[in-house]
DNA sequence: CCTCCATAGACCAATCCGGTCAATTTCTAT
DNA sequence: ATAGAAATTGACCGGATTGGTCTATGGAGG
């Protein structure tokens, strides 16, 4: 790729990569029409190829790009110190809250990426794929202190069904198509309050 | 549309239904080539030209199809008149597999088909939306006796959190793109019993 | 052998798509 | 002000795709 375009200003910069992100999470990689981007970034298709020779190359810098950011965030939001698991969880949404922001489709992009099975892309993206995917893993159940939670309490189903309830209230709005970030983060403050008074043992 | 389509062998129908809730759930309406529909079928593109006019047809034919179903196999399943909470759940997700086996898609379509913004089809799916909406709301909440629940428990917020964690679920699968329906069933089984674990007041 | 009719393949015109290029505008340094 | 470099664009191209049509084929029934 062309290595001006890190330095156009930071604005033009963040609405190419959001143009990206929104288009290519739309559709898959085939159906994906550069120009599309071009337009939604505000810039001609002729630009966007002088600074991404192809269209493929622009799909794999989206997705470095969006990996660095996510893993970059996450970090720096700290929530891997945490030890209360809600605590990581919540500092965790409010981390991805922030993205989110700047860039909304963001993490839409990241899971079409990964399951995206165009032969002319897929290698590579699971190629980098392999080399985060040390990180994250599900650590946190390790930490876990069983006395914490209400006596009896299926701890992995737990994890799991928070997982999939996250999953799930993020993709209905992305569906929708216009998710709203505050809302979100006070959605996230009332599930995880909720999950707090049904999982943990109560005091006393 | 052709009413001879309905006089095919029922096997046959099945496959062009199943060709397009796959095609049409994976790209939007305007990206979704009639001609994959066919392929998947295994038939030629005269051929489903024969039995639809034209694309939109064949797509409305489809979402009327796939509303049709669902509501009948809901009816019929009698989940809507079980007393428990659980129990109608449970058996709405058996209703559901159910479904799936025959036409592993439907759920996802209908989804995107809901959520469709193309012009030329949108108008026509909202109309047709607005005469089966009356129906489902939330009724269960209302028969909900709070004392069969644990104290203090929010019930609006644990039903929420069940559907998100429902669509969660099958939202990961459907991205991966080989949900085994037996499987589910019993992933099922044990979210559900998980939930009575939690949620209900403990007896004695 | 004739008649339907399900079915397919070739075809068509329009559009789309990735990518290039020459031209124009804008910026910068003198 | 001006030359030159860089940013940016609109026009363009060849090939693929797409919705849809038309004609041909082949088999079943009479």
């Amino acid at each position: 790729m062309n290595e001006k375009f890190f330095s156009l200003p930071a604005e033009k910069q963040q609405r190419i990569i959001n143009a990206g992100f929104r288009v290519f999470s739309k559709n898959s990689y085939r159906k994906s029409p550069v120009n599309e981007v071009a337009q939604e970034a505000g810039i001609s298709k002729s630009l966007l190829f002088h600074y991404f020779h192809n269209k493929k190359e622009l799909y794999l810098f989206l997705w470095e790009t969006c990996a660095q950011m996510t893993m970059e965030a996450l970090r720096k939001s700290g929530c891997y110190e945490q030890k209360d698991l809600f605590d990581t969880l919540y500092i965790g949404v409010l981390a991805k809250a922030r993205i989110m922001r700047q860039y909304p489709e963001l993490g839409l992009f990241a899971v079409k990426a990964y399951y995206e099975k165009d032969p002319e892309v897929c290698l590579e993206i699971q190629r980098s794929v392999g080399k985060y995917t040390n990180f994250q893993a599900n650590t946190e159940l390790l930490n876990l202190d069983p006395a914490q939670f209400i006596p009896g309490l299926d701890l992995e189903m737990m994890y799991r069904e928070m997982c999939w309830s996250t999953e799930g209230y993020l993709w209905e709005w992305a569906q929708r198509g216009n998710l709203d970030v505050d809302r979100m983060e006070r959605d996230f403050r009332k599930l995880i309050d909720f999950w707090k008074s049904v999982y943990l043992r109560k005091e006393g």
